[in-house]
DNA sequence: AACTATTATGCGTATTTATGCATTATTAAA
DNA sequence: TTTAATAATGCATAAATACGCATAATAGTT
């Protein structure tokens, strides 16, 4: 394997996980570590990754990392990678809660200044981590276990705002059925995020795809853009396709 | 976990909570305390934090560090106590931001099942924690530094509402000058809580005593209740008393 | 193709860094 | 004051790194 070859996968893994460990790099790249110490040097030099002792981590390693208990971390960092294309300087976007919504505001480049909109209160915290941007959260009850604001109040001010792309992070996502969740004020709340954005995109780790609970969100047709680590021309995500659903 | 992670971890700790314990962190990063030690002492040579007997401090909450440990919040356990008593089953209570208002909210006992409100993300998250009780969060536009809601939409809301309480974790009082702050946004904010609220109970540490801000919030015949970790008779709150303030 | 200069790589060794443990000293809380 | 928790200190060990050097790969030149 060439050097730049090496060079490349490095910096794809820290793009994907934030870190890398030298010990990991020699085995993967089947290297001496020493290599992989100049690499990580030159790299460092190069200013595109910072050298630590035992690795390396991403330069945009923006002081925050709740990970480690993070479900299927390196199938959402993906998943963020992606999404993150689609926020553009002065969007409004609203965000749901959920640890893939996390990795996406992880990954959101420092220098991105749009204006976020959420009703989940981990979401909110970890958005005010980001240097630019505004902070909007929508507040009424708040319901324990999933820490988001629910309730009328909640419906009736997203109905009053236009976004130009809602991202949820999904739990359940199925052709037939849709968008599906547990908790009725949940759904609510959902749904009328999906009514206020001009775009809808669902994030979901394939794991959860042609997975169906209790509660209907949306049918399949109202969202635009499903977001998976999968390739979009995976035979898994045909079906989607095929309902005019944009993979990514 | 390399060593920068674990230092980005701490800083995100103490960026929610404002303060860390060396034995938490030891767990939750799965290392001595002696290394957590040692990274809280770079830290604080580093400058990003303060380092206590048994943690560590934020940085940007400067009057926490005139009490210099974070088991000198005896103060702050007093000073909860004292101010839960106020509350009792059924009532609407209104909460501000700050360490003595978690001190508080931790000190609550279970099976009290009153209805809370804030505008404090940090606030909010320690009320989900508590069994009983609903929270109820006032969004709007999230203010970074203060990670609380600012600005006219929120002091709208609340003088729709009329609260029993209003606790406010305060920075600075004084008799001449009454409760002052430093940021406009906030100080509107805490204006119309007390606005809000049948009666206003200001919690604040005696070195907070006696202290004056740029700005101005309310003067001091707006707080109806003061409480310290002093005896109610300490001759430090004579001034006080004398001008209407009941001292618990 | 043969030769040379340059660059890249791996290995052994000395050095540095990171971490945990035991012991003693300090500090804070009851 | 007493007691338990937390810190500091010195030390042991393991891991990571730097360095010199030999060798291998590569590119450029004749």
């Amino acid at each position: 394997m060439l050097k730049k070859e090496r060079h490349a996968y490095i910096l794809h893994e820290i793009d994907i996980h934030n870190k890398v460990l030298s010990s990991d790099l020699s085995i993967q790249l089947n290297v001496s570590e020493d290599t992989v110490r100049r690499d990580l040097q030159e790299l460092d030099e190069r200013e595109v990754l910072t050298k630590v002792h035992g690795g390396a981590l991403s330069k945009s390693f923006h002081f925050t990392l709740q990970n480690n208990t993070v479900y299927s971390q390196p199938e959402k960092k993906i998943i963020a990678q992606k999404a993150r294309e689609l926020i553009k300087d002065g969007m409004l976007v609203l965000l749901s809660g959920g640890t893939t919504i996390i990795e996406l505001i992880k990954s959101l480049p420092p220098e991105l200044n749009a204006t976020f909109i959420t009703v989940s209160i981990p979401t909110a915290l970890e958005l005010l981590d980001h240097p630019n941007g505004e902070v909007i959260f929508i507040g009424n009850k708040l319901l324990k276990n999933a820490q988001m604001s629910v309730g009328a109040e909640v419906v009736q001010r997203l109905s009053e705002i236009t976004c130009d792309l809602c991202f949820l992070g999904t739990n359940s996502i199925d052709v037939e059925h849709g968008i599906t969740d547990l908790e009725l004020e949940v759904i609510e709340v959902k749904r009328a995020m999906i009514a206020s954005a001009k775009k809808t995109v669902s994030l979901s780790i394939s794991k959860k795809l042609n997975t169906v609970q209790r509660m209907v969100v949306c049918k399949i047709d109202a969202v635009d853009i499903l977001i998976t680590e999968l390739d979009p021309t995976d035979e898994m995500l045909k079906p989607y396709h095929s309902k005019g659903v944009t993979i990514i």
